[in-house]
DNA sequence: CTGAACATTGGGAACGTTTCCATAGTTCTA
DNA sequence: TAGAACTATGGAAACGTTCCCAATGTTCAG
């Protein structure tokens, strides 16, 4: 690989002035440029980034961590901070956990991992990292954003939608069609979003004069098996209920397949609602009305946010972030429909 | 950030000594090589990648290029490269496509910006590549591997699964049930992976004494929207078939969308294979059923091609790939179901 | 006791950039 | 026309490693 001496020897001019056109600071007489720049060409000159990283103390280079790469969530995020990064001459490099056991020490491994690799910055999607974990990671990276969840002390490097509301307005769509009786399909229990968005749910439900406990919730890992597995436990249980809100996704498909298997057509004797609005929800059988959280918006404000922070960019950054509902053909009005465990053909 | 003057300093030895201490290469005393480790652990000192890849040329790094990262094939292969690349210490960088237009170009920009980033070796999948370009980009970086498409100027570099009988085993699979009338939903014509499984699902069923004229055949584009869309111009199209061989997952999922929402049920009515046998298939509903292609085998052994050109480490290669078929809920025999078009409600 | 063989150590050179400083040449101002 | 103010240029230093060579100390055979 030719190196930039190769060049300045070649253009017949020194060092620091073939430097100065590859990078295109300094000024340089139009005809020297000319020269060197055919040089560049000749010898197919590309500036070494290791050497570059080496002086300047940037790799221009923004690690992501995501639990796992399955499913429809996670795929649009790491679409979409590429296109940010190549956009602007930087790039990305991931690390995954993958599942199973262990999240926490895999998380941490993954950051380290990224760390060490001297990324600029870094951005962590985990729920299985605790607090003093962040702290400890943040120590000997300042520069991290996390998505989708919010450690209490670092509030402002933390991008999340108001997953509380999320419930709220997943309740508000069920009631809306004169839905009274509910089951709920929830998400692990350590999942900080995932316990905001049945809370907000349950709170709305409340505040309307239905008893939460009148709902039977069954708590699942926000996968289709788990989904299919929960929709199955639930019909088992004799529980009366015209619609089900899944905490994702991926679990309401996983549901809406159960459903299917056993004859209980949705939405005519069951209403789906899911949660995120993924891909997965939009051709499902039936498609599933879902409610939609701007993803891709919280993910460009956390990144922007770190890119602000890594390179003292003034990159906008929004802090709240619209919630509202797709609506698809998994609702109907109850009336339409029987109670779930009045004819289930299982 | 410290650095190993600081740690040599710390320990009081020398620079070399320091050095030995961290690659682990060359003696030390028991008793220096202890000091040493305690200075770095005080300084919490990290040695600098960019250093080590300036002098070694070497930068540990793979770059993978994907053309998009949407739906659920392409995941696995990231989660599997990663976790084995991750395993050896060394890291992956991606480069997505964005989709829709002008792919090759996005293609080759993809590509060459990892180049550029000085990846040891490349990963790519494209359809929209051509000959010429990975002949250009192989000048750059001869270290590069193809997956899931095979480049005649470079076979031995390419890791693709054998389509051709994929879509033998395709049409055996509906074949052994009693379907003689069919439908396929094929993906790009410049996809060269579809229109190997489609000759191949062609060629079988002449074998066995069908006319392959009798089937339509629609293109499209490997999306559940272009697959919802083809399950609909089908219909329309009033072509009598009792099975539809789907040339991927995704579509197979947007076609059982549709049918289920012209009250089409699968499979009673009309029977649905897919292809890949992706994450989609297993909670569709109904459950598809799919040719399988071990798609984690195709990867790891084109990762460890790549890994044994770039640091001649001697990983095993795989170059036969059997396919069979997963069975699940989408296929039944024909006399148990009407054809298609028969009482489509619609 | 002597010299050879070996273990341990220190430090300079090199990797490929960019940045800074010094120098030379050129234009402008008064 | 003298000097100031620029512009254009070359090259040394520095970034943080690893590798190599030289130097020192230690052990051991004869």
């Amino acid at each position: 690989m030719a190196t930039i001496k190769d060049v300045a020897r070649l253009a017949g001019v020194g060092l620091g002035t073939a430097s100065r056109v590859v990078s295109g600071k300094g000024s340089v007489a139009p005809a020297t440029a000319k020269r060197v720049r055919r040089a560049i060409e000749q010898l197919n000159f590309r500036p070494s980034h290791a050497a570059r990283s080496l002086l300047s103390g940037s790799t221009q280079m923004i690690g992501v961590y995501i639990p796992i790469l399955k499913g429809t969530f996670y795929t649009p995020i790491l679409q979409t901070i590429d296109a940010e990064l190549r956009a602007g001459g930087r790039h990305m490099v991931v690390a995954f956990g993958h599942g199973s056991a262990d999240e926490r020490r895999q998380a941490i491994e993954g950051v380290q991992f990224l760390i060490n690799r001297d990324c600029d910055g870094l951005i962590v999607m985990s729920n299985a990292l605790l607090e003093k974990d962040i702290v400890a990671l943040g120590r000997e990276q300042p520069n991290i954003v996390v998505l989708n969840r919010v450690f209490e002390s670092m509030r402002d490097q933390c991008f999340c939608a108001d997953h509380l509301h999320g419930g709220a307005v997943a309740a508000q769509a069920l009631l809306q069609h004169q839905h009274r009786e509910f089951a709920v399909i929830a998400g692990p229990a350590s999942s900080q979003d995932n316990v905001a968005r049945i809370a907000g749910f349950m709170n709305e439900l409340r505040r309307q004069g239905i008893d939460p406990q009148t709902v039977r919730t069954i708590d699942s890992d926000f996968s289709p098996e788990g989904g299919w597995a929960s929709a199955k436990a639930l019909l088992a249980s004799k529980h009366r209920f015209t619609a089900v809100f899944c905490a994702n996704d991926e679990m309401a498909v996983g549901a809406l397949s159960y459903f299917q298997e056993t004859g209980l057509t949705v939405p005519q004797r069951v209403s789906v609602l899911g949660y995120d609005d993924t891909q997965s929800a939009e051709y499902s059988a039936p498609r599933l009305t879902s409610v939609h959280i701007p993803l891709r918006e919280v993910t460009v404000s956390g990144l922007n946010c770190l890119l602000n922070r890594c390179y003292d960019s003034l990159l906008p950054v929004q802090r709240e972030f619209p919630i509202n509902v797709t609506w698809r053909a998994s609702i109907t009005m109850p009336h339409q429909q029987r109670s779930a465990t009045a004819h289930p053909r299982t």
